[in-house]
DNA sequence: ATGAACTTTCAAAAGATTTTGAAGGTGCAG
DNA sequence: CTGCACCTTCAAAATCTTTTGAAAGTTCAT
């Protein structure tokens, strides 16, 4: 950013950076930018409210940069503005409630698309329909049905795997400390 | 690829590229290039194994994107290779199990990311304990613990969560023509 | 009203990803 | 063995995304 200094992290916080790495390369994977997830993390690990500042001098990110990854996770509704009596500058803190943001995100990400997916979808369908006389049309209109179906089948699982997840955990408070059962693990990057 | 002649799609393929491309953006949204989804969907749709060049025409890709798609859709284990006896080219075939494709690349591609994040935070955790003494460690460290938990939690539940679906879906045959109950919807883009 | 302390915006630069197409296989028929 | 038809590879080019940093915008204290 200025003159070869070390990225100097012996500020007491390398163990923030390689925890804010690990859930940024979670992030990216589900399709968001991995610096959101880094800054997510951040405030998450800090479990106060910091300024816009402090974060960029942690990830060693322009204020630009902070600016607009910190506008994008308040409009996913992951991060909060907090003000403070008092201060003039803006504070940050995040979304402690894990299962509510994923759901969240869940909704506004998806909604649009699975619609507009469903649309093509079916005019796809309507258009093999309309002419029956093509060669194969029937058959390759049976399987764009059962695509269709698939995604509807999916969307509505998924929702109720999320809405299910919800609810179980929320009796704890939003604090998720137990495992519970600590088995059968897959997936990878 | 050659000399402007209108992407002539009047060969009664409209249809198809119409689904190809909707479903090219859940697979770019679920983190795949989008041209992966849609070679995959031609070849879901046409029911039969088609050869590399029919793709290419129909999705208007040059040879070579055509084959490394193939190639890469076949790592993840969603496309199979035919060889037709009698034939010199290769056709290639679509998997059409969708839980079975689901499980299967969700395995690929979460295992390495899981662990190595598993193992990112236990660091950031370790790291964090060793040096109880620093203002804050014992609450951040804290706020990591609940990360950790957090991620094997959902893995688990996620895990599970796609191991019941394939079990409620098989008996059905590979085909999912049902439904079931198209309710409460949720998601976008 | 002015200015200090921050924040936001946005166009340009950097960086990453995807696509292309030409060169180089491979395997088979003749 | 040669030529043909097809497939694969890969480096260069095109395209898309992200980051930067300077300028403009806010907000408040004075």
């Amino acid at each position: 950013m200025s003159e070869r200094e070390t990225p100097r992290q012996d500020d007491g916080h390398e163990a923030e950076l390689i925890a804010a790495e690990a859930i940024g390369d979670v992030i990216e994977h589900w399709g968001f930018r991995r610096v959101l997830g880094r800054v997510w993390t951040i405030l998450f690990i800090a479990a106060e409210p910091l300024p816009a500042a402090v974060i960029g001098e942690r990830l060693s990110l322009s204020a630009g940069a902070v600016s607009m990854s910190l506008t994008e996770l308040q409009r996913w509704g992951v991060v909060r503005r907090v003000f403070k009596p008092g201060e003039r500058k803006e504070y940050f803190e995040a979304e402690t409630d894990f299962w509510k943001m994923i759901s969240k995100v869940f909704d506004e990400r998806e909604r649009l698309l699975a619609e507009s997916v469903r649309a093509r979808l079916e005019r796809a369908v309507t258009m093999l329909e309309a002419r029956p006389r093509l060669p194969g049309a029937e058959q390759r209109a049976d399987r764009v049905r059962r695509l269709l179906s698939f995604v509807i089948v999916a969307e509505t699982a998924l929702d109720g795997f999320i809405r299910s997840r919800r609810v179980d955990f929320s009796p704890f408070g939003d604090l998720i400390r137990f495992p519970l059962r600590v088995a059968t693990r897959k997936r990878r990057a």
